[in-house]
DNA sequence: GAGTGGTCTAGACCACTGT
DNA sequence: CAGTGGTCTAGACCACTCC
């Protein structure tokens, strides 16, 4: 005999996936559900919750229970990089006209909310081997955010550490009122002489923190991406990594690989 | 004032990040931790499950909450494909010693045991928009699944998809009894004269669905990756479709990007 | 104010794990 | 068997949304 919450969790699912439930829909009202399924509220409510889990339905507090619609993509391709590069050495008008989330998300630049932090700190444990330095060298720590104008939670929160020594030649790149740089990290990184030659990025997803889920006006129900992004020099020297946030539900990112002819 | 299954998630969350509780430490009991923070059962046992659902710890029924482990990780680079591309033309002893998973995984061959299922079906909307073809044009879908021996869950779940004609020129491409191919869907294709040029692949993140929980074997408190893979052959025509689930919390992509020098 | 979901309690009983 | 978490109930009261 299966469990009672799973029963009626196994039903609902059944309800929305044959369609008879449409994205937007209002389910009953936990009341109703209680009689109908002769189960007591909590019980309910804990079918409920599994369903919430799986992102399938919504809560709204003071309104009822919805079937989830499906959200709005912004997308990001391994394309960027190149895309960047091109530009980094192009006049700044030009650089300033288009930025690569602008080009990601098809916004306009007046659209777009950005925000940065730099700080300095002291490589610690897995940082300092990822750049393969010692601990305790001086690294600059940025912190991004970039929303739509019209929507309370940004697209994806980003940290980024570079090398101060690297990079401190050119005293604009530590100071934080210069964002945003025109044409973004590979055009700061060319004012200090450094190209770029070859990007990493790996990409896991897990749940949310709480602290994420609230900083990207997550839903209960919804996973994020995490990709770790790492940049080399010409010389194969990691020069910048960063990490980004991204909200699954939202986000799809798009790489190409290229495959050498027969 | 905070509501009472915050603040004591809160502050177990905060115990686990100071590292007062290392990961696979047993919590104290859920009957002390009621006496300790003076509120009921169900009240704490919905803060557990909150921490839960951010898979920092695990339950175990009968023997206690536990702080979650770190999982081992699977990777997947976008150099698998044109390793596999180039082991495509070799002869086949070359190409059945070592497939794409097993350079993956590390593992050896024998290590591992594979499944496929193969299905004839006709293209419905989003997959012959897709493909670029009519609604209703014979597919030929493929389903595998990729298991380490000694555990019960895959790595992953695959399905395929390939516009039948394209490829029945070669019987034994449509008899899943031929499984596993050796060197991959890359040499099959070969065989019927099909070179691949270029691969996409989208990635986004959501929670498991129930089944997809159920098939790889994954605790509440985590996330799975959904990889669509597109492979199109020189002359740019889309050939292989494929849908793949990972787990989140033990696959890590890796995609690496070369940049052109100035 | 009516209707909705959100929080919390007190307690019963079941099921799994280890000794 | 003792100790643990899992399921379920009945009901009180709060908070939000919309008319």
């Amino acid at each position: 005999m299966a469990k009672a919450y799973e029963r009626i969790a196994d039903d609902l699912r059944q309800l929305i996936r044959a369609g008879e439930l449409h994205p937007g829909d209002q389910l009953p009202s936990e009341t109703k559900l209680v009689e109908q399924y002769g189960k007591s509220l909590p019980t309910l409510r804990q079918a409920l919750s599994l369903l919430q889990a799986e992102g399938l339905i919504e809560k709204v507090h003071g309104r009822g229970n919805f079937v989830r619609l499906p959200r709005t993509l912004v997308q990001r391709t391994n394309g960027r990089h190149q895309w960047e590069k091109d530009r980094a050495r192009e006049p700044e008008p030009l650089r300033a006209q288009t930025g690569s989330t602008e080009r990601d998300t098809g916004l306009e630049l007046n659209d777009l909310v950005f925000y940065a932090a730099y700080r300095e700190i002291k490589a610690e444990g897995a940082i300092a081997e990822a750049f393969g330095i010692p601990v305790g060298t001086a690294l600059l720590e940025r912190t991004y955010r970039t929303r739509y104008r019209a929507e309370s939670a940004p697209f994806n929160l980003v940290r980024s550490y570079l090398v101060r020594d690297m990079v401190a030649e050119n005293p604009d790149l530590l100071d934080e009122s210069k964002e945003p740089w025109p044409g973004g990290t590979q055009s700061q990184l060319f004012t200090v002489g450094i190209e770029l030659g070859r990007i990493e990025e790996r990409i896991t997803a897990r749940p949310p923190t709480a602290e994420e889920a609230e900083e990207l006006g997550l839903p209960p129900g919804t996973s994020v991406l995490v990709l770790r992004k790492t940049s080399y020099d010409v010389a194969g020297r990691p020069v910048d990594i960063s990490d980004v946030t991204l909200p699954g539900d939202r986000t799809e990112l798009l790489f190409t690989t290229d495959l050498e002819r027969w």
